[in-house]
DNA sequence: CTGTTAGCGCGTTCAA
DNA sequence: TTGAACGCGCTAACAG
C-alpha cells in the first residue's frame, strides 16, 4: 500500500507536505504541489480513509434507512437520495428495517460503527424514537423522512397526510359513497394514525356517521388484506362499503387483488383509492391514487441532513410538507361520470 | 465518545481484553466475558470501525454498482444483495451508473478510496473493463452480475440469455409469427448482444430469414422507443412485423405503451413478448415475460463475493446461470388458444 | 486466559 | 511555507 510517506520520501519533502498538497492546503508553494502531485499520480497513491476518519471523524458516508427498498416509493426516495448525496460528494449506505423496530436497531449500531456523517430515515414506527435518541448521543445529525416521532425534533421532509387524504375521501363521498371503509398500516406509524384521523374528520365534517367495523389494521408491507377484504364483505347488506380507501400502495394493490379474486366489480361494486402509487414507472394502472413526491423526498431530504452536518443549516428544525398529486382514474369513477 | 479503554478501565480489565469479547475471541473465561460485556452494555458502547480498518484492511463494506435503483430488476437485485450482505455482517454502498462509463468510474475512485471490500458490479458497458482492472490492481474482489466483460475472467452471476431468448421466439413461431421485430439494447452491453444472437439464431433455425428491418437498438434506460416503432410501422404491409420481443423490461412496458398509443391491438395486430419484467410487486399485467430470478442476482452475487472476500471460493472463477421463468400471457397468446 | 508493547496511516499542534 | 512529534481507537504479536 502506497502512503503519504512513500510519497514525501520521494518527493523529497515531508509528509505532511503530502498531507497539504492532498487536503488541498492554501499554504503550500506552487513548486512543491506539482512536484507531490506528480508523485502521487506517477505511484497511483489513493489516501486511506480509515485513518483520516480516525482523526477527522468524517467519513463522507450517509445512511439511507427505509422499510423495503422493495417498495417503489422507497426506490424512488433511494433514487433521489443517491443523486443529491452523489452530487455533494456523499455516498449511501442503504438499510432495510423491513418495518422492525429490532431490525432497525441492528442497523443503526452498524451505522454508527461504520461512522456515517448523517441518516437519512423513515423509522420503522414510534419505538424508533430510541434509535433517534441514540444517534443524537452520538452526535450523528439525523432527517425523518415521510413518518415523524412524537416528541422528536428534528429536519423532517413530510407528506399532507391530512389533506390528501381529505381530497381522496371527499372524491369518494362526492361519487355517492357514504359507507367507505379504510384498510391502514399498523397506528404506531405517524402516516397510518395521520390519515386514519384524516379520514374520521373528513366523514364527520360531511354528516357522515363512523363506523368502527370499517376501519381494518393492516400492514404496510407484507400487506395481507385478505382478512380484512373478508371481514368487509361479510357485513350486512346496510353496513357493506362501496368503497375502500387504502392508505399506501402495497395495500391498495393488494385490495384490488383481493377484490378481483372475489369477482368484486371495481368500481361498480366497490370502489378504490390509494395514498401513492403502486408502480412509479408505469402509468397505465386504473387505480385513482395519491402520488407523492416520493423522488423529492430523497433529494431534499439529503439536502437537508447535508447542510446539517456541514453547520449550514439554521438551528430551528425544518418541516418539509410535500403535497400530493391526485390522479383520479376508473377504480373510484363512476361510470355516468 | 466511548472507548475500549473507558470500558476497560470500569470492567478492570486490560484494553486488549475488551478487544477479545467484541471479537468473539474463544480464549476468554466466561466470567470476564460476562463482566466486560455487561459495561458495554452499560455505556453503549459502540466500536470505531475506522480505528479497527486501519489495522485490517477491511471495511466490511461492499459496494453494489447498478444501473439504475430504479429499474425493478436491479431493485429486487439489491433487495437480495442486501438481505445475504446484511447476513453475513456487512453494509452496503449504493451506486447508480444510469448505464454511462463516466459516472461508474467515478463511482470506482470513491469506493476504492472508501474502502470497498468488494464489488458486486452490474457494468454499464464493455468500456466497464478499465474499472475492473482497476479494482483488480488495487485488490479489490468483484463480481459481475447480468453482464459480462469481454476477457475478464471472475465470478459471475447471469441470465440464461440465449436459453430464454430461444424460448420467447419459439413462442412467437408457433402462434404463427414469422415477422418477428427485436427492441434492442445498445450492443455495446452482452446481455443486448447475446439476445440479439439468440434472436437471430432462433430465427434462421426455424428457416425464417432474418430481416435486418426488424431489429432496432434502443436503450435499456430511457428507452424511447417512439422511433423504433414508428419505423416498424411505416414498414410495408408485407414486412410489418406481427410480433415484437423487447429484450428488457423497460422496452416491453414503454413498447405496450406506445402500441396502445397508436391505437393498435395486441395481441390482434402486434404480439408483444419481454425479456424480465416491468414490475415485480405487481403480476396483473397482460405482458408475455421472462421473469428472471432478479432477488438471487444479488443474494447469490453477494454470497460469492464473500468467498472470495474471506479466501473461502475456488481460485478458479465461478459462473452461475440463473434460469428465467416464462410467463405466457395475453400479449402474445392467439385468442384460438 | 490475560496483559504489554507497538504501530496501522493520517492530520492536529506547535515550532522553525 | 514547511517539518517533528504526537495521538486518534484499535488489534497483532508476543510475553506471562
Amino acid at each position: 500500500m502506497v502512503t503519504i510517506y512513500d510519497i514525501a520520501k520521494k518527493a523529497n519533502v515531508s509528509a505532511m507536505t503530502v498531507s497539504r498538497v492532498i487536503n488541498k492546503s492554501e499554504k503550500i508553494s506552487e513548486i512543491t504541489r506539482k512536484k507531490v502531485e506528480a508523485v502521487i499520480k506517477e505511484l497511483n497513491y489513493i489516501p486511506n480513509n480509515s485513518a483520516r476518519n480516525l482523526i477527522t471523524k468524517k467519513t463522507k458516508i450517509l445512511s439511507l434507512m427505509i422499510t423495503d427498498i422493495g417498495n417503489p416509493f422507497f426506490t424512488s426516495v433511494a433514487r433521489g437520495a443517491e443523486d443529491k448525496a452523489m452530487q455533494m460528494g456523499y455516498q449511501l449506505l442503504l438499510c432495510n428495517s423491513d418495518e422492525n423496530f429490532e431490525k432497525e436497531s441492528k442497523y443503526m449500531d452498524m451505522l454508527i460503527s461504520t461512522g456515517s456523517d448523517g441518516v437519512l430515515i423513515a423509522p420503522a414506527n414510534d419505538n424508533s424514537k430510541k434509535n433517534m435518541k441514540k444517534l443524537t448521543k452520538h452526535g450523528i445529525p439525523f432527517v425523518l423522512i415521510d413518518r415523524r416521532i412524537p416528541d422528536i425534533d428534528c429536519d423532517q421532509v413530510l407528506s399532507d397526510n391530512e389533506a390528501t387524504t381529505r381530497r381522496l375521501i371527499e372524491h369518494l363521498i362526492k361519487q355517492g359513497h357514504r359507507k367507505i371503509a379504510i384498510i391502514n398500516g399498523p397506528l404506531v406509524v405517524s402516516t397510518a394514525r395521520e390519515r386514519q384521523q384524516s379520514y374520521i374528520d373528513t366523514l364527520k365534517i360531511h354528516g357522515i356517521s363512523v363506523n368502527n367495523d370499517l376501519i381494518k389494521e393492516s400492514h404496510f408491507r407484507d400487506s395481507d388484506v385478505t382478512n380484512s377484504i373478508q371481514e368487509l364483505l361479510n357485513l350486512p347488506e346496510s353496513e357493506r362499503p362501496t368503497a375502500i380507501f387504502a392508505t399506501n400502495n402495497f395495500i391498495g394493490m393488494n385490495t384490488m387483488k383481493i377484490l378481483y379474486r372475489h369477482n368484486i366489480k371495481v368500481p361498480e361494486e366497490i370502489a378504490v383509492v390509494s395514498y401513492d402509487v403502486p408502480n412509479y414507472t408505469e402509468n397505465e394502472s386504473i387505480l385513482t391514487v395519491a402520488e407523492q413526491q416520493a423522488y423529492n423526498f430523497g433529494y431534499i431530504g439529503i439536502q437537508l441532513l447535508i447542510e446539517r452536518i456541514e453547520g449550514a443549516a439554521p438551528e430551528k428544525a425544518r418541516k418539509i410538507v410535500l403535497p400530493s398529486e391526485i390522479h383520479l382514474r376508473a377504480s373510484s369513477l363512476n361510470q355516468r361520470d
